[in-house]
DNA sequence: AACTAAGCCTACTCGCCAGTAGGTAAGCGG
DNA sequence: CCGCTTACCTACTGGCGAGTAGGCTTAGTT
C-alpha cells in the first residue's frame, strides 16, 4: 500500500528524472488519450498528469496552460495525419489513382491511431475559438485538395465550368463520406483500408464519371 | 441606466406573468440557441436564463437540471427533424425517389433550423454518457433506413448478398456525405435544397447503379 | 376584502478544477 | 564537500458555475 522505506522506488513503471523531451512526449501522449475519451472540457489536468505518470506542475512548466496543451495535441496529430496521407500519394499518377492512394493512407492512419483521429474529428470542434477555425481551415484545405482532383478529372474529360461550380459541394460531400466511413470502420476493424477506399471510389468516382459523361439522375415522376 | 421608479416596467420586451407552457417554450428555444453556440459544457445556465428573459430558478422548477434541459432540447429537435423528413417521404414511390424526397426535406430543415441541426450534429456527441448513445442510435437508425433503401434497390436489380454486405458501409458513407454537405450548405445559403439533393443523388445513386450493373472501379496500374 | 396559489426574483452555498507557491532530491562542476 | 541547476513533488488558492432557500407580487376565487 505505502512505500516500504525511504529509498524504495515507488513502482517499476514510474521512471524518474527523465530528460525534458521525453517527458513532453509522454505528456502529449497522455493528453491525446484523455482528450479523445472525454473531450476538452470534461478532461481534467489531474487525470492527464495521472495518465502521464507526472505531477500537474510539470505540465504547466513544460507545455503551458490547458488550452496550450490542447493546441499542441491538435497540431501534432494533424501533422501526423497530413504526413501519413502525403506519404501515400504519388503525385504523377492520374487523379483517380491519387485519390485512391490518399484514401487508403487515410484509413490506415485512422485504424492505427484512432485516438488521434477522435481528437481531431470529434473533440477539436467543441472548444470553439481559434482551434475550431484552425481545424475547419485544415478540413477546408483537404476539401480543396480533393476538389482540385475532381476538377482536374472533370476538365480532362472536357467538362468546364460546371465541374468547377459543383466541385466544391461534391468534394465536401466526398470528404464527409470518407470521414463518416472512417467512424464506421472503427466499429468494424476487420474491413481493410483497401476495401474501404474501394467502396468510396466506386460510389463517388463512378457516379462522378457518369455525371461528366452527361448521364444524369433526375426525379422520375412529376415533381 | 437604472429603473426610474418602483412601478416602472423594466423593458417593453420583458413580458411578465406568462403561463407555464409559454415559458417552457421560451426556455427551450433559448437553450437550443445557447447550446448550439457554445456546446453543452461551456454553456452556462445563467446565459440561458438571460437569453430566455427569465431567472435561473425558473428553469430548474420548470425543466430540471442542466442535463435534463439538454435532454429535452435534443429530443425536441430530433423529433422535429425526423418529422420533417417523414413528412417529405411518400412511401409508395421507388427507392430512389424516396431517397430524393428525404434528402430535400432534410436540407430544407437544416436551412430553416440551423441551430437545431448544430445541436444535434455537433454538440450532442460531446456530452458523453446516455445522450451520446441516444444520438448515435438515432443516426444508426437513419443509416439503417438508408441501407434498407439501398439494399431494396440492389436486390430489385438482381444483386443479392453482396449488396447486403457492403450496404451498411455504403449507407454510412452516404449519410456522412449528406451531413457534410449540410454543413457546407450552411455557408452557401443560395444553393437550394433541390440542388443539394440532386448532387448527392448523382454522386451516390449513379455510382451505386454502376456498381449493381457490374461496372467497377479498380486501381489501374499494378498496385 | 381576504385568501390562495401561481409566477417570478435576488442572493446565496458549495464543489470542482485550472493554475501556483514553495519546497525536496538528484546530478554536476568545481 | 559546496553550491547551482534541473527535475520533480505536495498542498494550496481562487474563481466560476450548478443548484437552492426563501420571499415578493399579482391574478383569480370566494
Amino acid at each position: 500500500m505505502s512505500e516500504e522505506s525511504a529509498g524504495e522506488q515507488r513502482s517499476p513503471e514510474r521512471a524518474r528524472r527523465l530528460p525534458r523531451a521525453v517527458r513532453e512526449r509522454q505528456i502529449l501522449d497522455a493528453a491525446v488519450q484523455v482528450f479523445s475519451r472525454h473531450g476538452y472540457h470534461s478532461a481534467s489536468m489531474d487525470e492527464i498528469s495521472d495518465v502521464a505518470g507526472v505531477s500537474k506542475p510539470m505540465i504547466y512548466t513544460y507545455l503551458g496552460s490547458k488550452e496550450d496543451l490542447f493546441g499542441q495535441c491538435i497540431r501534432r496529430e494533424a501533422t501526423r495525419l497530413l504526413e501519413a496521407i502525403q506519404d501515400g500519394i504519388k503525385p504523377d499518377l492520374p487523379p483517380d489513382m491519387q485519390l485512391w492512394h490518399g484514401l487508403r493512407s487515410f484509413y490506415r492512419f485512422v485504424a492505427e491511431y484512432r485516438e488521434s483521429w477522435t481528437v481531431l474529428h470529434r473533440q477539436a470542434l467543441t472548444v470553439g475559438g481559434s482551434f475550431a477555425t484552425e481545424i475547419t481551415d485544415m478540413r477546408t484545405r483537404a476539401i480543396e485538395l480533393v476538389a482540385a482532383l475532381v476538377v482536374s478529372a472533370g476538365t480532362r474529360k472536357g467538362l468546364g465550368e460546371q465541374a468547377e461550380f459543383s466541385g466544391a459541394g461534391l468534394s465536401a460531400a466526398l470528404v464527409g463520406a470518407a470521414e463518416s466511413l472512417a467512424d464506421w470502420a472503427l466499429d468494424h476493424p476487420d474491413v481493410s483500408d483497401g476495401v474501404l477506399a474501394s467502396w468510396l471510389m466506386n460510389l463517388v468516382w463512378l457516379g462522378f464519371n457518369d455525371l461528366v459523361e452527361g448521364e444524369i439522375w433526375k426525379p422520375s415522376t412529376a415533381e
